[in-house]
This record gives structure tokens, C-alpha cells and sequence, in this order.
RNA sequence: CGCGGGAUGGAGCAGCCCGGUAGCUCGUCAGGCUCAUAACCUGAAGGUCGUCAGUUCAAAUCUGGCUCCCGCAA
């Protein structure tokens, strides 16, 4: 098929490397434009854009696609149907009716729960027991669109952002390729109760909250890992949180209660098992405590 | 030129300000002890101190360039 690929982040990029391994022909690809980031704040280009370029691909960067112009370059394109994959910009009506057979989203949660932006972070962060991705075809709503198909897999207490983000990527690429192949493809509606909304993570959530049970503090911990990582300071020192284990323990919320660190929540204790201080790698506790050793008593604040 | 930290035996760090014998914790190897152990004891191997140049009698340490890594910020 004729397709058009609209992606922004290294989530997207599967769906993108699958669907040209599937045989599609990428007519143009649209992501969002370089813009400064990094130390130095040079600009750069997002992942699907620096991996679009090198294969030849076409690749538009519009900072928006309301003007009537913008849309008409898109029309032209003459697509069979457009693939939108964490893109970031909204698509208006004559974007979503141009492709013969529409635009296809695929959205990093089993919809309708986590519409929006973090579905990811979120679903740790909150503690559900299972995720997925969801294929479907794009409305006008934020993420309301009948779904084609559903993948799942669940969030055990070694999940992180980071893990799931790579099978869900995968899986969305594998799914989306599957749709595409259909001859017809069907969508059932999606259920009108248990819908949520996943905010953007605000980096001044990121600060952990050691009231919170030890549960809770795993979730955010691994909801936030490894970015923009969880952290808490000790001595002034910035220290982030990548992975982390609930144990047996108690005392007063946010003291380390041993030299392993343990530290003690709300409710019960967890301990960290890969960390990182600012400016260093992230390294596990046993080789970060030879270079950073925390005495029991401690308080992380 | 956004701000800042860092590159030292396999890992994590100290030493650098106040140049002059390479240190610590751990790992590895050999041996010992033990019913046993990620335990303990003894011994050993292993490093052009990121790279290039400069200053100096002498540079891990001072100066300048380069490469790479990371935190903040965006």
C-alpha cells in the first residue's frame, strides 16, 4: 500500500522500520520539526525523522497542519491510508478523510483507558496489572476511535517504563502491520465506561513521595524509569531512582533503616537496585554504593 | 557559544587546589581455614592515570586543543 507515516519519538520508529519491512511504499513521512534540545541545545531531529532521512524518505516537519495549504500537500500525497504513531500534533477532518482508507493510530494503552499523551508512565504509575496497544482508526477526538485490534501484556513488579515501552513499540509494529494486511478492516467502538486520561508527566512529579506506600513509591519509581527518573536528594546530592524492589521493613518515611538502600515509606520499605547520581551513569546498588556509600539513619530530603 | 559534573588496573571511587614511590572498596587467580558460605585469613596477577600538544629537572596532578560519557535545562 501507499502510505503516509506520521511519528515523532523512538516509539514510532518500529511502527515505521515494520511497515517498510512489510513491503509498504512510505510515500512521505511527517514528524515533528528539530528543535533544540540536549546539552548545547543544538537542534535535532526527532528519531522518526533521522530515521526516515538516510533511506531516502520524504519527510515533512509543518509546525501545524490547520492551513488549508498544509492540508493540500497532504491530500496530493494520494495515500491509501495514513499510519499515526505518536506524532504530536492534532489532525484536523480533511487530514483524517484524505486517505482512501483513513489514518490508523496505534496508542500505547488498552483504550479507552489512558487517552492522551503518557499512556505508558501512567499505567505503572497507577498501578494497573496489565497494558497494551491498541490499533485504531483515527477520529476526531483525542484517541476515541474505533479500535481494529488489541494487544496485552502485563505489568509485573520488575516493569518500568523502559521495558514496557519496548514490547509495547513492538507489538504496536506488529499489530499495525496485521491491520493493514486485512482485506477489510473492521473496528468495533470503543466501550463507553472506563475511560481515563493520561496528563503529560510534569517534571515536578518526578520528585518521590516516600509517605506513599511502598507500592505506590515502586510504581512511580519504575512508571518514571528511565525518564525522566524518579529521584529524591540525600546530602544535597541529586539521586534518581531506576529500578527498585518492595521489602520487609519498616520506620520512619523516608530514612534509610540499613546500609543496602533500604528506605522505609509510608507503609513497608523498598529497596533500590539501580540508581544514579547526577552526573554519573546508572549503575546497580552494589557498585554504587562502593562510590557512594549511604549510612542507615540517612534521610533522603 | 544555555548551566554543570566526569574520563585513574575487570567494576565503583580517592588522589589533582599545595607537581616528585599508583591508593581504597570489590572482583579475578592461587593457597589456607571451615560441615558449609556472596564468610574469614594469606599471597599474586592486572594500570601508556581518555587523547594530542605545551610548561617543567620532574605531570594523574599545571596550561591549551580534541574525543567520549553523564546531570540540569529545553
Amino acid at each position: 500500500m501507499r502510505l503516509v507515516f506520521m511519528g515523532t519519538p523512538d516509539f514510532a520508529v518500529e511502527t515505521l522500520k515494520a511497515l517498510t519491512g512489510a513491503g509498504h511504499e512510505i510515500a512521505c513521512v511527517y514528524s515533528q520539526p528539530p528543535r533544540p534540545a540536549g546539552r548545547g541545545l543544538a537542534e535535532r531531529p526527532s528519531p522518526v525523522h533521522a530515521f526516515a532521512a538516510p533511506l531516502g524518505i520524504k519527510v515533512r516537519t509543518p509546525t501545524s497542519l490547520k492551513s488549508a495549504d498544509e492540508q493540500a500537500r497532504f491530500t496530493a500525497l494520494k495515500a491509501d491510508a495514513a499510519v499515526v504513531v505518536a506524532y504530536g500534533l492534532l489532525l484536523p477532518k480533511p487530514v483524517l478523510d484524505a486517505p482512501r482508507l483513513g489514518c490508523f493510530n496505534v496508542h500505547a494503552s488498552l483504550l479507552p483507558r489512558w487517552r492522551g499523551a503518557a499512556p505508558i508512565q501512567r499505567a505503572i504509575m497507577s498501578g494497573d496489572e496489565q497494558s497494551g496497544v491498541t490499533i485504531m482508526r483515527m477520529e476526531e477526538g483525542l484517541d476515541t476511535g474505533p479500535m481494529c485490534k488489541v494487544g496485552r501484556i502485563a505489568i509485573t513488579p520488575t516493569t518500568t517504563a523502559q521495558s514496557l515501552h519496548d514490547e509495547l513499540a513492538a507489538l504496536g509494529a506488529r499489530l499495525m502491520v496485521e491491520v493493514l494486511a486485512q482485506d477489510k478492516i473492521t473496528c468495533t467502538p470503543q466501550p463507553s465506561d472506563g475511560v481515563t486520561y493520561a496528563k503529560k508527566i510534569d517534571k515536578a512529579e518526578a520528585r518521590i513521595d516516600f509517605s506513599k506506600t511502598a507500592e505506590e513509591v515502586r510504581n512511580h519509581i519504575h512508571g518514571l524509569s528511565p525518564f525522566p527518573g524518579a529521584w529524591f536528594p540525600v546530602n544535597g546530592t541529586r539521586i534518581k531512582a531506576l529500578l527498585c524492589e518492595v521489602v520487609q521493613g519498616h520506620g520512619t518515611a523516608g530514612t534509610f533503616i540499613d546500609d543496602a538502600l533500604t528506605i522505609a515509606c509510608g507503609s513497608g520499605a523498598i529497596r533500590l537496585l539501580k540508581l544514579q547520581r547526577e552526573g554519573k551513569g546508572a549503575m546497580v546498588a552494589t557498585d554504587f554504593l562502593r562510590g557512594f556509600p549511604i549510612a542507615a539513619g540517612t534521610e533522603a530530603a
